[in-house]
DNA sequence: CAGAAGTTGAGGAACATCCTCCGCTTCGGC
DNA sequence: GCCGAAGCGGAGGATGTTCCTCAACTTCTG
């Protein structure tokens, strides 16, 4: 499957190993606004020796979190299991939330999905969360006039709230994530939402809500 | 009222309002992260000019916005005249999330209402909402467990995200806005939202909403 | 017209990235 | 063990940003 150039040697395969914990760690925190640098001091290792291995941020980016995505396709697979399709989607929510909240790196990967690394995550995650509000639109429980462009739009408003609360009430988001969820409840009276949202639209204002990983 | 020193000058009477006017465009796309040395270039002012006349950022946001802020204070006024309170309610929102997505300064200077700068204005705005709030509960619209301290962050999420699609969407905001509002009644089946937040949390969360006016 | 008030903007100080480069260390096949 | 290849470190150059001062100059106004 992965296509392996070259056996490393076996030093070097150890520090490849502690530089993407110590990315996790530090990407946790800073999110894709971590600096390599950060990273380097985080694993103990010199810059010149992480930048040798991921020559650029996005390629680090990929090593730490193609996994830690592919954990979300299994909470989405379990949202689907739930014999309510509401409380699926509630819970799967509130879930992702939770991770996004703990990891900033997890949050603004997950809202890359559409950018070329994570693609492949993105084809394995999209149609299940699709799946999810089609069953829970079937069931009636959630408002007609959503779609699957809202949750990244909902996703990022909830956990950049998630972070800004950090420091003090780390656990401010569930009350909105609650109220948000209450809105999107179908019920008699709910206001009219207006057209939804393109896939363009949500890829461009997702790129707004997670730092470039430009380098160079 | 306002304790005026010295008269100065015409010219520097003139200079001092065209950097105002400045101030106000540049905070109104870029927000408090706007520069000072922004600031004099659009008003094709030296910069020694601007940091003579504000000596700090925090005092030229002060000239720039507690007008605009009481021009709020009129919206909430309003809001209290409409006879069924809860559409006060929703009005004074979305006519102050509009203003907020046009003028990011604004919408900083809003959220910064309980810092030093714009405590003034802040004591007129407060209460209002509070009326604002209390007429919606005895009415029966808003949901009970929601108060006074919800409202610094709902604006918050919706005008980060104002701001993050502000380049490809520019209303679309008022969707997210609307979803909210509709998960802000009083409804049977409503979720548990728990205990509601003190005025600590909310400012501390304000704080890290809005870009330091540090300087120095 | 004198001198007070005001203006200017180059540029120094203080950061923050990003990333390269080359002398040195370590590995591991022989 | 030896030695060449692989790997490592981290100082430091390049670039960028922001803040703010100051000394020479200009413009008011009485």
């Amino acid at each position: 499957m992965t296509i392996e150039a070259k056996p490393l040697r076996r030093d070097a395969q150890r520090n490849r190993e502690r530089i993407i914990a110590a990315a996790h760690e530090v990407f946790a925190t800073r999110g894709f606004a971590a600096t390599l640098d950060d990273v380097a001091h985080h694993a103990g290792v010199g810059v010149g020796t992480v930048y040798r291995r991921f020559p650029t941020k996005e390629s680090l980016v990929e090593a730490v979190f193609t996994d830690r995505l592919e954990d979300m396709v299994t909470l989405a697979e379990e949202a689907l299991a739930a014999e309510s399709a509401w409380d699926g989607l509630v819970d799967f929510l509130r879930r992702a939330a939770r991770l996004h909240a703990a990891d900033r790196g997890l949050r603004d990967a997950a809202l890359s999905m559409n950018e070329k690394h994570f693609t492949q995550v993105g084809e394995h995650m999209l149609p299940l969360i699709q799946q999810i509000l089609d069953r829970a639109h079937a069931e009636g429980t959630l408002r007609p006039d959503t779609g699957l462009h809202d949750f990244p739009i909902i996703m990022a408003m909830v956990t950049e709230l998630a972070q800004n609360s950090s420091a003090c009430r780390p656990q401010l988001y569930e009350r909105y994530l609650t109220l948000i969820l209450d809105g999107l409840r179908a019920r008699p009276g709910n206001s009219d939402l207006g057209p939804q949202l393109s896939e363009q639209d949500v890829q461009a204002v997702m790129r707004e809500c997670v730092p470039p990983l430009k380098s160079r």
